[in-house]
DNA sequence: AAGGCCATGTAACAAGTTACATGATTAA
DNA sequence: TTAATCATGTAACTTGTTACATGGCCTT
């Protein structure tokens, strides 16, 4: 039984809560851990066909628009709570700005100061949002605990940004 | 003219220095963006070839280990200095210890800890790295922008960290 | 001169992205 | 009742990962 990836393991995570397509079930990844999990529709039907293959997954009858509603079977139940069991692999992070920094003294430097000032207002709006969702009182714990990895990041990102004139000025 | 995409534009920068062999970027990469754009061995390789068919570099003569020392051409300087004029898009994010801790009800508590404390060793390493190389007092100041953000990426984690008991405890 | 290591590269596969297709609903 | 929109999915392509292959170099 070859390993889940943690997409797979998402998808099963989330039918947990009971039967849902493929639509249904990226809005709710993109929603619940779209910010530091990407994925994409067609990713996330190629898994749910995988999984189906593997018997961790069952599709119910075909509905309307041709929507397909999986649910979990015991085997996709076992599947995840082997997976949760792991140990979680180390995070990956991909950041063109810091490219475009990297080889800063290629770059005009007041065109590299503008694409940093674009940036940072992308980022003050996250944070933003992130402190907005955890102001809410009753939410579940680890929801609040990945928040709160997300106002760390962007507060951090922000400081960052706001130390660079200092940094490349000179 | 399609597009360069990251990966292939940045080893036309480090190519600037001069002629490399794939194995020579591939640790020059690594070194030097690695940490925060992460590649392979054999995207690099296959980026060289993509780009060798583009006439953006070109290769010379093949030397012992059959290796091949690519140089830049005079259209894959245009081509860099073209993608480094345009504004990066974001950054994408994969963490899959958020996805433990998301998924955080169906773990074992203490498991859970444990994980989070055995994430936290490899932060505060990467952090203490970051913080020596700035000690170096003339580094080019691009790197070093790029080292500031490192070390307020990793300050922010173990910040993050240091507060989950808080949050997950009670 | 034999064994192990290291530089170099390739091939096969898995995951991720972009662009497209289509048939319900809903609103004008 | 037609047009716009939305839910749903597929196909084609690009990128990223893992595993393997090979032959020069160094050490004893």
């Amino acid at each position: 039984m070859t390993e889940l990836n943690p997409t797979a393991a998402s998808l099963l995570g989330f039918l947990h809560g009971g039967e849902a397509s493929g639509y249904e079930l990226v809005e709710t990844a993109d929603l619940v851990i779209g910010d530091f999990w990407s994925l994409t529709r067609s990713q996330v039907y190629r898994e749910l066909a995988a999984l189906e293959g593997r018997g961790l997954v069952e599709a119910g009858p075909t509905g309307a628009r041709s929507r397909r509603p999986y649910t979990l079977t015991n085997a996709g139940r076992a599947a995840f709570a082997a997976w949760v069991a792991q140990p979680p692999g180390p995070e990956t992070i991909r950041y063109p700005l810091l490219l475009s920094i990297g080889f800063g003294s290629w770059i005009d430097p007041g065109a590299l100061l503008g694409f940093v000032a674009e940036h940072r207002v992308a980022h003050a709006e996250r944070l933003a949002k992130y402190e907005e969702m955890l102001a809410e009182p009753d939410m579940d714990k680890y929801q609040r605990a990945t928040l709160t990895f997300g106002v760390h990041y962007e507060s951090a990102v922000l400081a960052w940004i706001d130390s660079l004139p200092e940094i490349l000025g000179g």
